[in-house]
DNA sequence: TGTATCTTGTGAAAACTTTCACGTGAAAGT
DNA sequence: ACTTTCACGTGAAAGTTTTCACAAGATACA
């Protein structure tokens, strides 16, 4: 399973997502065309992402939802909970801290902190704000392994030293900094001002953009 | 200028950041290697990154920070302001309204919108949240060019079809569903449970991934 | 059993993106 | 003026990802 690309893992992502979906429908089996149709890719696309990881379909009749969703869950590894902390108490990090759908997937946010005193001690549902000073020990207690990373850009990588140093294996930075992380961290950025700036790009240059834009199935009928 | 990739834009959008912070530091020129480093990427890049848009630097000298600040920012569309409405009031439609750093790119928040009664007349600090009912006279009204979309997986849809026949140019979308929006309107998505999900793959495959880890520079010295 | 139909899994081709490597122009110092 | 150094801009090469196209397994039905 050598050399998976950062997209194929995105698209796996978006296939349990529609899997989920046709398994509380009730779909039986799906074929890569219905599953590329849902996830807006295509057929071939599907299956070359899946025989990365093996042979998970039958000739002639598809795939089976629930099997699919299971391997494909094995694989993401999402067959677990994950110990997950947000650090910096926002507005965005309290709705990360509170996104439903992370704690559907497994990833059981356990912790919050900040450095202001203003908000440490303060409880959103039931997670209270601590403060900073207590990550070590809070990490080893709540056995946290990813990060959320929602402070400002100018303690964003003090924060991501120390939390690297409580041994934590992932970082998601929504912090618009580029992060320097030991080799062997997992770190992924989520940046929401590029986002804009592309559709504003978009919006600017439209003859150099004939790309990503439309809605309908990418493949013939 | 044809055929841009979205990487390539991107990665502009990243230049930009790093310009700023370096016109703010006093900085004059900057060689493509001092701005590869700190954007995280290489100083060929950076040079075929701007080759599709023209010629900016000088040779062996490097690039002027103010004038390729001022180049990009045209190219990106980044010299006028963007009238934006997010709809969704949720927390996420929360923080992204009050994003500061939205603003600061003239991405210009000018309504929130929802369609629950609890919160709709709501204040935000200068935003009051609308009835969706009232999209169509407000977006004319305060000239909405882009939506940033934070409802439900269930209404998105809906709500991408209304804001669109509102006459809105691009949507950034933050609802776990593959939109369907005509041609010409720009779409880009930000699922933040995959980019999660990708942590988790990495952590539970280690061989697979000896992939955008690390931190160091990119080049040798 | 045989035929028709369906859809996977996969090499090979095409398309796209990144990296290399070098000619060229510009500045600085002697 | 001459030499050295620097660093851009860019075709060509290398690498990566996506698409194509088809052999082969599976089912259905006469």
């Amino acid at each position: 399973m050598r050399n998976v690309s950062q997209s194929t893992v995105r698209r796996l992502s978006v296939y349990v997502r529609v899997l989920e979906d046709l398994e509380r429908r009730g779909g039986e089996t799906v074929s890569s065309r219905g599953l590329a149709d849902r996830a807006g890719t295509t057929s071939a696309q599907v299956r070359k992402d899946l025989s990365y990881f093996g042979s998970f379909g039958k000739r002639g009749l598809g795939y089976s939802v629930p099997e699919l969703l299971k391997s494909l869950r094995a694989i993401l590894g999402l067959d677990r909970a994950w110990g997950v902390a947000v650090v910096g108490a926002g507005r965005i990090g309290q709705a990360l801290a509170r996104y439903p759908d992370f704690a559907d997937k497994g990833f059981d946010v356990r912790a919050v902190f900040d450095n202001d005193p203003q908000k440490i001690g303060q409880r959103w549902d039931d997670l209270e704000v601590l403060d900073v000073g207590d990550l070590p020990q809070v990490f080893r207690e709540r056995q946290i392994e990813i990060v959320i990373l929602a402070t400002g850009a100018e303690s964003a990588q003090s924060v991501a030293n120390q939390v690297v140093a409580c041994g934590v294996r992932a970082i998601l930075n929504f912090a618009p900094v580029k992060l320097q992380v030991p080799a062997g961290v997992g770190l992924n950025n989520v940046n929401m001002v590029p986002e804009l700036e592309s559709l504003s790009f978009a919006l600017t240059n439209p003859q150099a953009t004939a790309r990503g834009v439309s809605g309908a199935s990418q493949e013939p009928s």
